[in-house]
DNA sequence: CTATCTGCAAACGTTTTGCAGATGT
DNA sequence: ACATCTGCAAAACGTTTGCAGATAG
């Protein structure tokens, strides 16, 4: 990403407490932290300044199948797995493929700032209740 | 996928309205289009018929960043390219990467069903307001 | 007769929006 | 002054759930 244009207050501090985490985390969950930091902040805010740094290509953003969004700086793991029954999604290594690709999403104009790449499928417990219903 | 098991009627025809549709589409859509096809069916039947065949690894799913969510049969285009601004949506013709990474999932358990590759960033239009503002 | 499936409407949870007040240039 | 940012609460939205009735085996 480029230089950041000018963040304000509580958007730098969504964004270095953002820093400071390995995973993924949904914004209430970042509004409940913060608050907890006695920063005295809204969740609306919470919600606007996600996505003033996704729209400098900062954060990226991630849909669960629950409907909940979940933010992490880019250059994260990129990669995930996730069941369709219980929606449990766990992020993996990243595994080089954007390179080969990039070259044909630009080809459209976009200003890529991220990508993910998602499996869906069953996990072993749902599995194993799917064979035996 | 394997066989399906036993399907509904409204469940099989869900699926064959999937069928014949080029793109993908929304649960209301779907509803919307069955009602109008003098089908007496509920919206949560679709909700509930759709997963049932998400289950079956039959239909994939995936959510745009309105939180809506898109089904399409399996084997459909599995590489978007999303903007992260107006949150517009395309597929683009399907990129060979999925052989390459699906043991790397499968090692975790997962019986995968489909995979999605995407891409966000800036489209054109919405590109053009961000450097403007 | 029992288990499943269905329609409807209410409930749910996350995210967005309206608005008035605060902030800063 | 003026544009932006903020908190709060209300609204919005797609989706899920409860339940009684219908259906099927």
């Amino acid at each position: 990403m480029s230089a950041l244009s000018p963040l304000t207050p509580h958007q730098a501090t969504i964004f270095n407490l953002l820093k400071t985490l390995e995973s993924e985390v949904s914004a209430q969950m970042i509004y409940a932290e913060l608050r907890q930091q006695k920063h005295r902040l809204g969740l609306a805010t919470v919600y606007r300044g996600l996505k003033h740094l996704q729209l400098q290509g900062a954060v990226q953003a991630r849909l669960l199948s629950n409907g909940e969004a979940v933010y992490s700086l880019v250059s994260e793991e990129k990669l995930y797995v996730t069941c369709v029954k219980c929606g449990i999604s766990v992020p993996l290594a990243y595994c080089p493929i954007d390179e080969q690709v990039l070259p044909q999403a630009l080809s459209l104009r976009f200003k890529i700032f991220y990508h993910t790449l998602e499996f869906f499928g069953l996990c072993s417990p749902c599995l194993e209740q799917e064979t035996v219903a």
